[in-house]
DNA sequence: TCGTCATTTCGCGAAAATACGATATGATCG
DNA sequence: CGATCATATCGTATTTTCGCGAAATGACGA
């Protein structure tokens, strides 16, 4: 009886509280900022921009994959990191449906 | 030169930074989903149906009050807290701002 | 005013997040 | 194959968060 990754007992998706967490910090919210240009990136690049370690970009980075965030390709020797569109839309939709859940704007208009 | 509220230096106002935090926790959204039926509750309460310390409960209730994600208001001798519509809709509008801002959903589209 | 109830604030220990340097893994080129 | 570069993982120290009970604050009623 594992937890499947659909609702969990809280209300919100695994997916949805990676993003979350994932988002609630300035150091991940500061990488992501760096890719408003929408040029791909490799770790050491962004580690050097956000002035941060190498080891501590990649570990950053991939909590940021995992949230749904980001995602990587492989080309040739380096990591290319870059936005995931489409998983911001999705949990990002999934989250304000929770919020909907919760709070009504105004029961009456 | 202090900072203003409006847009910090990682490109998030201070209040979108505690909206984010106050809902990257588990046991917030666990309160926060109490309030699914729109009726509001005292902290002992909210202490007593999440299953958590009273004083838990009110630490936890300051900040999600701080993250714009709940008012309270005094009534008597309890203090009745419910969603504040208002301060979510404006945070989940900023966040997805600052989404759009780095994550064009797709350059073409 | 005093006592009581509800809430907040404080002090604290346990658990998790954060950043780092060092080391391991993987890929490319000689 | 062996060296090298980029990235990931590991071990660790520091900081932050979490949840609790105890004590302080505020409000009401006798």
């Amino acid at each position: 009886m594992a937890k499947r990754n659909g609702t969990a007992a809280s209300g919100l998706s695994e997916a949805a509280q990676d993003f979350l967490k994932a988002l609630a910090s300035t150091s991940r919210q500061q990488i992501l900022l760096l890719f408003a240009d929408g040029r791909p990136r490799s770790v050491g690049e962004i580690a050097a921009e956000a002035g941060i370690g190498q080891s501590t970009a990649s570990e950053q980075l991939a909590l940021l994959r995992r949230g749904g965030i980001m995602t990587a390709r492989r080309e040739g020797k380096i990591v290319l990191y870059f936005p995931d569109s489409a998983g911001i839309a999705s949990a990002l939709d999934e989250l304000q449906r929770l919020l909907m859940r919760c709070c009504p704007p105004t029961e009456d208009a």
